[in-house]
DNA sequence: AGCAGGTACCTTGTTATGCATGGTACTTCC
DNA sequence: GGAAGTACCATGCATAACAAGGTACCTGCT
């Protein structure tokens, strides 16, 4: 369920701008596509306001030789430091689940 | 944060109740304590409820020693197939996220 | 010229769910 | 008889994913 994604889609943008600019509509594809990871503009665009107004990420207008002008986003180093963050509580959150499950599942 | 256990924390439920019944008090420590999830009553509550509500769990009334009566929750077929069906996904989606937030630390 | 399709941006409204808060009632102990 | 602990529950808020719908630019076809 999409449920899932919750509070999570933010920083798998996070790590993806980590690795050099991206604008919204290729996130899109690539969390899509590659990971099964969302998603749909509606999530992504939304989502990337936020980042904004949270001063993760800077954004800048680059003209495209193939359609509209596109809006890049930028990792900044408080989005750095979010982005750390949620990583030192992603492993044990993980460890959490996956104990409860499997324990649960040896018991058969 | 708390979004994280979004859509997550009834499958930790339903793989407590795996192990056999449980009341909801006994719910919420063992899931705030030993696991870091969760919570309190408001969450678990409405929770159960909902569990309810989908046939995924069924509920029994009993006495206790020390304290008001306790309600009694166990697992449905049913309940045990959404459980079944959650870790199916669960594997493939922490592995994404796994990936998308290792293979950029790398890069440092 | 005009139109379709793709690319790119965005907003609004719905829905789900975790949590805070507050309320009831039973038992035990001082 | 009052406080603390155990147990149940409901109401309301905030958040975030998603669907749906809207604008605008570019290319290519006819």
């Amino acid at each position: 369920m999409s449920q899932l994604r919750r509070g999570i889609l933010q920083f798998c943008v996070l790590a993806l701008l980590r690795d050099g600019e991206r604008y919204a509509f290729e996130l899109v594809r690539e969390l899509c596509d590659a990971h099964g990871l969302v998603t749909s503009e509606g999530t992504i665009y939304p989502l990337l306001s936020r980042l904004r107004k949270e001063g993760w990420v800077n954004t800048v207008w680059k003209e495209s030789d193939s359609g509209p002008p596109r809006r890049y986003y930028t990792l900044t180093a408080t989005g750095r430091r979010a982005l750390d963050e949620f990583a030192g509580e992603w492993g044990p959150f993980k460890t959490a689940v996956d104990n409860l499950l499997d324990s649960e599942e040896s018991h058969e």
